[in-house]
RNA sequence: GCCGCCUUAGCUCAGUUGGUAGAGCAUCGCAUUCGUAAUGCGGGGGUCACAGGUUCGAGUCCUGUAGGCGGCACCA
């Protein structure tokens, strides 16, 4: 007698279905509707294959293209799989690597054959047309298991000498899966965890499209050798794919970089490669911005102070910037010879300088000024320091990541028992910052030891802990946060807490952050006398809530793709005549508003008032006071609100002084 | 730093198989005084990123350099 397990499903009901049967024979046995519909399986909370027999009583849940987050991912998968095989298809000789599902696609990464180079996007469009061919011929995908050591053989007979090295490292013993695609002998083969749709007729050849191309080191090593990575983007259906692909270019209509020029807020130039030249306009974001920082810290119970830009390299030696961080530093001799000589600019000797790279040192220097009691501690030091670095120059992305930028940094001396207070003193603090700028959500990860690092494991143990345990108290360490730990990614000196904000098009940034370090105030001599009289070392925290000017107000053009909120605004409102009768009126009514602290511009221009109402509704002016003889002989303002087409609103000069200025106070002074 | 692509007027972009650079917007001048997203006419403006090379001739082809863009790696 056939031996049969009870498969359990959603509703509650239960099916008895023969040994070696399959989801895809529930599905079948359910209806044919269903059986159509069915992607994949989850068994025993696990996606599976739809044809993987059950291993015994079970239960399942059918996954159908409703599942959107499983389905997404099995399709993404399988394009992937497909990708593969139709670049194998098209240039004979190329490696197969990896090919995960991405959050708005897949990706694959090949080693390109011999002689060939890396793919360019002109290659793009042919290998489109080969998966689809590859979805036309609707292929069986069909999962088997295999021994490591076959794989192996396998791969190397094949010349796939990545796949190879690859499967000798996962563990020994626990069977591999392969899946072939198509029947026969000679079919396409990989090595992949699964789970796979049934065939590659399942996939909708028209709902994807391969984006991009570009390197990618294998196993993300600048050691190995540089693949050739093919992106792509893939949705449910075609609908889904365009609107994802209008969204992008919709995205792209709020880069910083672009809105930066339209808007006159700053530019770069290759002269001062990774530096930013402030225009009037945007220096008012920096201005209105570091004013309310200040005020915020101020009210903390922070001390702003300033120290140099340069010091001697023996100073960076000290603190250990030297060892661990001179490449990403800037050094300068602290002499130039023959100064009167027509000398090569780079002709220096003597002592080395360095500009600053952090200001942690510097503020570790003032807190040794004098003796520091345990009764002064917290000590709560905050600098708007100017740092430099060197950074990779691949790695620079606009005004995000730059080699000058400006920290709203923060140090903060303490004593152990009172670290967990200072840590959600600060959480809370940068959760109050972010809302008033108008971020209601954010990221937090905590980055543990990197491997390049000063201090004892007990140490980063119980800085790790700290943090962890700080976050937890704040109760900050949920999803809802995006909370994760990211191993060997925190600072040399200190495990860091990073927050995160996402950018036009998705990527997300590091602004704010807080570190638990012992290293430096040990390496430095920092200490203070406690209650015993003795000398101890205070615990010093590193942090940040903008992170550096430079990247926020990039973050926040983007945010509000240029259209900012009164107190941000650098022109806050334009007085724009209608005839030259208004002239006077309009210089009259800018002046008060001038007065009354606020931005103003008049636009007395021999215009049409169309052209003028065009041109600073395209400047993103939030207000415009429009003035015609009508106006002036009443003592009004036709006032039109940016982005609210043909509404205005006639109300008196003086109503609207008032109403501006209450308008533009900054959110902490409400 | 690594891989691919890109760099033409202030901005956005055309420029056929190599034959000596063009549009729109902006700017300047003149006219127009007009009620909520482009008034008309005219003028000026370019070492085609930079440096070499091939060629009778290079914006166009080749090499190098510097920026930029998208990733990788690195990181606020």
């Amino acid at each position: 007698m056939t031996k049969m397990f009870k498969i359990s499903l959603p509703d509650g009901s239960v099916r008895e279905m023969a040994a070696g049967s399959t989801p895809a024979d529930v599905a079948a046995a359910i209806g044919p509707g269903l059986a159509k519909a069915a992607l994949a399986a989850r068994v025993d909370g696990e996606l599976r294959d739809l044809n993987r027999p059950f291993d015994g009583d079970s239960s399942l849940a059918l996954v159908t293209a409703r599942d959107e987050k499983d389905a997404l991912e099995l399709f993404r998968h399988d394009y992937a799989h497909v990708l593969a095989e139709a670049v194998q298809n098209l240039f004979p000789g190329t490696q197969i690597t990896f090919g995960p599902a991405t959050d708005d696609g897949f990706y694959y990464d090949f080693a390109p054959a011999p002689g060939r180079g890396p793919f360019t996007e002109e290659d793009l469009p042919e290998i489109e047309a080969e998966m689809r061919k590859v979805i036309a011929r609707d292929e069986p995908l069909i999962r088997e298991e295999w021994d490591r050591g076959d794989v192996r053989d396998f791969f190397e007979s094949t010349g796939e000498s990545f796949k190879a090295e690859w499967v000798m490292e996962l563990p020994e013993g626990e069977p591999i899966t392969m899946y072939r695609s198509g029947s026969g002998e000679g079919k396409w083969m990989d090595l992949c965890r699964g789970p796979h749709l049934a065939s590659t007729g399942k996939l909708d050849p028209q709902s994807f499209k391969l984006t991009r191309v570009s390197g990618a080191y294998w196993r993300g090593d600048p050691k190995n050798p540089m693949l050739s990575r093919i992106y792509g983007t893939a949705w449910l259906n075609k609908k889904q794919l365009d609107a994802y692909l209008v969204r992008l270019e919709e995205a792209a209509k709020r880069d910083h970089r672009k809105i930066g020029q339209e808007m006159d807020l700053f530019h770069l130039q290759a002269e001062a490669h990774g530096s930013v030249f402030w225009h009037p306009k945007g220096f008012i974001l920096w201005r209105q911005l570091e004013a309310y920082m200040r005020r915020r810290l101020d009210a903390a119970g922070y001390a702003e102070v300033k120290t140099p830009q340069l010091m001697d390299a023996r100073q960076w030696e000290r603190s250990g910037h030297w060892g661990k961080y001179r490449e990403n530093m800037f050094v300068v001799p602290d002499e130039i010879p023959n100064v009167d000589d027509d000398v090569p600019v780079l002709a220096g000797t003597g002592d080395l300088m360095a500009l600053k790279p952090m200001n942690c040192p510097a503020h570790v220097l003032i807190f040794k000024q004098g003796i520091t009691s345990y009764r002064d501690l917290p000590i709560r030091m905050a600098e708007f320091g100017c740092c430099h670095r060197n950074e990779p120059h691949g790695a620079l992305h606009g005004i995000l990541r730059v080699r000058q930028f400006t920290q709203d940094d923060a140090h903060i001396f303490c004593r152990e028992d009172q670290l967990i207070e200072e840590v959600r003193d600060f959480c809370d603090l940068l959760d109050s910052v972010y809302r008033e700028l108008g971020f209601d959500s954010y990221a937090i990860k905590l980055a543990l030891r990197p491997d390049k690092r000063f201090g004892s494991d007990a140490m980063w143990d119980w800085s790790e802990q700290s943090l962890r345990d700080a976050v937890k108290a704040a109760g900050r360490d949920t999803p809802e946060f995006g909370w994760e730990e990211l191993p060997g990614e925190g600072a040399f000196y200190a495990p860091k807490l990073e927050f995160h904000l996402t950018d036009a098009i998705g990527r997300t940034w590091q602004v704010g952050t807080i570190q638990t370090d012992t290293v430096l105030p040990e390496r430095l001599d920092a200490s203070y006398v406690g209650e015993d009289g003795e000398k101890h070392r205070p615990v010093m925290l590193h942090r940040a809530i903008l992170g550096t000017f430079e990247r926020f107000i990039g973050i926040l053009i983007e945010h509000h793709a240029g259209k900012f909120p009164l107190w941000l605004a650098p022109i806050q409102a334009v007085v724009a005549t209608i005839v030259s009768d208004a002239d006077a009126y309009a210089l009259k009514v800018a002046d008060s508003l001038r007065q009354a602290g606020l931005r103003v511009e008049t636009d007395l221009r021999n215009e049409k008032i169309n052209y003028k109402v065009r041109e600073h509704s395209l400047a993103k002016v939030p207000l415009l006071l429009v003035v015609g003889k009508r106006e002036a002989e009443e003592g009004t303002v036709a006032l039109r609100r940016l982005g609210s087409d043909q509404h205005q609103q006639v109300m008196s000069a003086q109503d609207v002084l008032e109403m501006m200025v209450a308008e533009a106070l900054p959110p902490d002074r409400r």
